[in-house]
DNA sequence: ACATCCATGTAGCAACGCTACACACTCCGT
DNA sequence: ACGGAGTGTGTAGCGTTGCTACATGGATGT
C-alpha cells in the first residue's frame, strides 16, 4: 500500500538486486531489504525468492511491480500537472545517445533548451554496440536509440517510445566511382564492390545480408569500424563503399562523398527516444522530448531542401 | 508528492471541510490543516482560499486533486492485483441503495456474496428524494442509483457508473379496469384516468409529464406517495392508476394488479452503481459488483419468462 | 455581543525509516 | 579446500515525521 515501498519493488525488478537499488535509490541495502520485508507481510504472500547470492521476483512480485509503474506514472502526471500550473519545467534531464544521433540532433535541441529557465540536461554518448538500449532507460531518463524497421527490441518491457525521425540508410561511395552519377542504386548494382562495413553484431549487417540476398551473390566486407567517421573517410579515400545514415552524414567536405539512396532494400532505421514510462511524464522531460522532435524535423525538412 | 497528502486534497475536494476531512480520515483539522499546508508549500501556489469561515479550492488544487484521483486509481488496482494473487476478496464494502432496487436485488445477491468468505457486505437504504446520488459515494462504497433515459445527473464528476439493468416503467391498473384487457396502453388511452403520483421532484414525475405532453391533455394526480408499496396498495383499491416499475413490482396479490407496458412515452430507468473510482478497483468491491450484474440479469430473464 | 463553527498555530509524543554494524550465505579463484 | 568478494538480512540507535491536545483568531448568525 505504501507508494515508496512500491517503488522499491519497481527498482528491484529492472535493477535485480538489492544493492543496485539501494546504490541508486540513495540508501543502504538494510534498509531496502527492510521496506521490501514489510512490503511483503503486508502482501501475505512471498514477493522475492533468494536465488544463488541474490535474489528474484516471483510472479506476484512482478505482477506488483507493473502495477507500481502505474502507481509511478499517475504520481508522475500529477507532479507534471502542478508543473504546467506554474509553468515551470526545472529540473534535471539526463539524456544518452548513440554517437550520430548526438551529433545531429543535440546541439540544436540543446541551444534551443538553453533558453528554458531552471532546466538542466546532461547529456552522454554511448556506444549502441556495448549499450542494452532499454536498460539504460535505469539509469538515464531520455534514451536515444535505433532499431531497423522489422526488429522490435523494445517491445513488451513497458517502456515508453517516442518516435523523432525515420532515416534513410544510403550508399556512400568516393567522388568518381563508377555509379557517381546514378540517381539510385540496386542491389545487383553492388555486386563485386568492396565494403566498409560495421563490427558484427551492429544492426547494420541485417541490412547487408538482405543485400547479398536480394542479389544473390556474397558481399566483401573489407573492414569493420563502429565509427562512422571512420568508415566515411576509408569510402572518401576510395578503399570502398558503406552505408551512410543520410542525415547524420556531417559532410564536411562537400563532392568528395556521394549518398545513393538503395531501392530494393528496406533500408531505413527509426531514431526513437526510450523512457521508462514514469519519468516520461515529467514536464521537463516532456519539454525536451518536444524540442527533439522539432529538431529532428527540421534537420529532416533540411535535407528534403538541399538534395 | 506525497500520496497520503494528495489524498487529504483529493478528500477536501468532494467534503468541501477540513473537518469532514478529519472526520472522514480519522484525524484531527489540525493534522489535516498542517498536511495540507505542506503539500502548499511543495507546490509552491496556493491550492486553498478562505472563504468565509471555510475555505474553497483555487483552480490549482482542484486540478491537482483531480490528478489525484487517477494515483488512488492506480493505488487500488495495484491492491486488487495482489488481492487477485491471493484469490482474496476479503474486507468491509457499504453499498446504499434506494427501496425498491433493494428489495428486488440485495436479497440475492447477498446469498451469493455470503459463500464469499471474509467479504463482510453493509447494507443501507436511503430515500432517493432526500439523497443526491453522487454525494453518497462519499461515505459509500457503491451507491445503486436511477436515472432516467437523457438524464445524466452523475456525469463529469468523475465518477464511475456501471449499469445494471434497464426497467421499464409499466402503467399498473386495478384488476377489473377497462383497460384490462389491452397488452399495451398508449397516452391517449390512459386520458382521464387519475394517477397515483410520486411527490415533486422525483423524478417519476418527467414520465408523467411526457405523457401530458403526448396525449395533449392535463394528468389528475390525487394522490402523491414516495413508497411504491403505498402507491400499489391505492391502486389495487381502484383508488388510481400508477406507474410502476416492471421488475420491481414485488407481486404479492397476483391479479390484483396488472402491469401494462407503456408505448409512445421514454417510460424506462437506469438502474446503476456508482462508485468513486478508486473504490471501484477494490477486488471485494468489484466481486459485490459482479454479483450484482449477475443477479439483476437473472431478475430480468425471470420476468421475461412469467410474462 | 454572544455562542458557534470554522481553520490554524504550538508543544510534545509515538512511530516510522534510516544508518551503522554484524552476520549468514553463495560463488569463484587459487 | 579455503579465503575473499559478492550477495541479502538481522539488531540497536537515532533523527524525522505526522499525529494529538490545547489554544488562538476570524467569520457567521441569532
Amino acid at each position: 500500500m505504501d507508494v515508496q515501498r512500491l517503488e522499491l519493488l519497481r527498482e528491484l525488478a529492472e535493477r535485480r538486486s538489492i544493492t543496485e537499488v539501494a546504490r541508486a535509490t540513495h540508501r543502504t541495502p538494510s534498509a531496502v531489504s527492510q521496506q521490501l520485508k514489510v512490503l511483503e507481510r503486508e502482501a501475505g504472500l512471498p514477493l522475492t525468492e533468494r536465488s544463488g547470492r541474490g535474489l528474484i521476483l516471483t510472479d506476484a512480485g512482478r505482477a506488483l511491480a507493473r502495477s507500481a509503474t502505474d502507481v509511478a506514472v499517475a504520481l508522475a502526471r500529477a507532479r507534471a500537472v502542478w508543473d504546467e500550473f506554474r509553468n515551470d519545467a526545472t529540473g534535471e534531464v539526463s539524456l544518452v545517445t548513440f554517437p550520430t544521433a548526438g551529433e545531429m540532433l543535440l546541439p540544436g535541441a540543446l541551444k534551443n533548451l538553453a533558453q528554458v529557465p531552471g532546466l538542466v540536461v546532461n547529456c552522454t554518448d554511448k556506444d549502441p554496440e556495448l549499450s542494452d538500449f532499454p536498460a539504460l532507460t535505469a539509469e538515464y531518463d531520455i534514451v536515444l536509440a535505433y532499431s531497423l524497421r522489422g526488429q522490435l527490441p523494445w517491445g513488451g518491457r513497458g517502456l515508453t517510445v517516442v518516435p523523432l525521425m525515420t532515416e534513410p540508410l544510403d550508399v556512400g561511395l568516393p567522388a568518381g566511382h563508377r555509379l557517381a552519377s546514378r540517381s539510385w542504386i540496386t542491389p545487383a548494382d553492388v555486386i563485386g564492390e568492396t565494403w566498409i562495413g560495421a563490427p558484427d553484431g551492429y544492426p547494420f549487417e541485417r541490412i547487408l545480408h538482405q543485400i547479398e540476398q536480394t542479389a544473390g551473390s556474397q558481399i566483401t566486407v573489407a573492414q569493420q569500424f563502429a565509427d562512422l567517421r571512420v568508415i566515411e573517410a576509408f569510402v572518401m579515400a576510395g578503399l570502398g563503399i558503406a552505408l551512410v545514415p543520410r542525415y547524420t552524414w556531417g559532410g564536411d567536405q562537400p563532392g568528395k562523398l556521394l549518398l545513393k539512396p538503395l531501392r530494393g532494400v528496406d533500408a531505413e532505421r527509426q531514431i526513437v527516444a526510450l523512457m521508462r514510462p514514469d519519468r516520461a511524464e515529467r514536464l521537463a522531460v516532456r519539454t525536451v522530448l518536444e524540442v527533439l522532435r522539432t529538431e529532428a524535423a527540421r534537420v529532416q525538412a533540411q535535407h528534403a531542401l538541399t538534395s
